[in-house]
DNA sequence: CCCTCGTTTTATGTATACAATTCATCCTGA
DNA sequence: TCAGGATGAATTGTATACATAAAACGAGGG
């Protein structure tokens, strides 16, 4: 019976994912082979697997012979980014409302209680591991694996991004506001309803848009 | 000035990806990396390179310390997966009608037209590549490379199933009635008819999935 | 005859050494 | 002073050797 034992190679793709989430490593920062073997105690060779499997999904960029660093993005890629984020959450969430299990319901709706909780102490930390909590719920919730790996591929994507979008006063208490509309069509069984909340909770157009912008630290935007 | 010169990893990994496409490996198909490396006159590092690229794409699965496969996927996900392709291909479709450039409009119309000298002969290697071009230039007509990356990775993910699709009699006819449906709402400009155009000719349920399902050779489905 | 356990074999995972290219620096010359 | 190019250093790409785990095989017992 095989063991399934875990590679460092993998396991280095997980740590570095975390540090790109969690903001320790930020859009630009340089991803030196030398260095992080160093760092993890192991060969170049392990080191150079989880870059290219990270350059693979997107999140860091390797170019040949000149190293790999975290993805830097141009505005209008962050923009279509968002366009197709809206349409793949808001088609999550139809399916959802269809097909969630009576466990999969109680379990968001604890999720959207939880949150009333950070909103109303402004714990933008917690609310924001909630919010995570919140959308891959209905990632799975859309019994679609397929579509679930490709919308959680492009909010990782998007995740060093978002990450200062609640900085903004009165943020979090639009986004639970708008968790809400979306539950609340989810436990309706309303499939248009809920992919249309969530769509709208997506995809931050105008101004929405322009105030999430200036949230982004220099040097997050290339071009 | 940095010359770009192409790795032997990447050179690997393009020429899997045409084996795959083409039918020359097919899923479930063992990859050995000493044997591959033997093929293509190079060590065994860059083969690995290539192969944990191609299974970051999903074409191919690599299980620690039990090496690499082309990807043998279940029924229920094949059909999540066009499940998803319908919704992805019909937003490409949706964008595309509102934002095609001229040039883009015309290309698109004379791929269609090439099309037909193909159907009538039968000649179905030529419309397969031709119905290629056809996605092809929808995906890029959506004018959103994220939304033509993903798109056009899961297109990838699903040719070898759908490669024998055209061997069923009646079907490329089908299929061309179908492009041209796309096509002329295309021109129209009409955003939605175009969407649902292709929704339609990718999301295949019912007898002719049943139709499809039959043309896969043995071996190509697991479960 | 089949099942189980231990050994052998083979392939993958990792480390290290070497090659090739890119980038930085410095020198030369206009 | 600045442009251009050559030279050296540093980093990535590749090859090879070794470590280790999983598969294959065979012997022994039930």
């Amino acid at each position: 019976m095989p063991k399934q034992t875990p590679t460092r190679a993998d396991f280095l793709r997980r740590t570095l994912e975390e540090d790109i989430f969690n903001g320790r490593l930020k859009p630009g920062d340089r991803l030196d082979e030398q260095s992080l073997a160093q760092r993890f105690n192991v060969s170049r060779t392990p080191v150079r697997e989880a870059l290219r499997q990270l350059s693979a999904s997107g999140l860091i960029e390797v170019r040949p012979r000149q190293g790999a660093v975290v993805s830097v993005i141009t505005l209008p890629r962050l923009i279509e980014m968002f366009e197709v984020m809206a349409e793949l959450e808001g088609m999550c969430a139809r399916l959802a409302a269809r097909r969630m299990t009576e466990a999969e319901r109680q379990s968001i709706s604890d999720v959207v209680t939880e949150a009333e909780g950070f909103a109303e102490q402004v714990d933008l930390d917690s609310y924001y591991i909630n919010n995570w909590k919140f959308h891959d719920a209905i990632y799975s919730g859309s019994h679609n694996h397929v579509l679930e790996e490709m919308t959680r591929s492009l909010h990782h994507r998007t995740a060093p991004y978002r990450r200062h979008q609640l900085n903004r006063p009165g943020r979090v208490h639009e986004s639970l506001a708008e968790h809400k509309k979306v539950v609340e069509a989810l436990l309706a069984g309303d499939a248009e309803a809920a992919g249309k909340a969530m769509y709208r909770h997506v995809n931050v157009q105008g101004d929405v848009f322009a105030d999430f912008l200036s949230t982004l630290p220099t040097g997050y935007l290339k071009g």
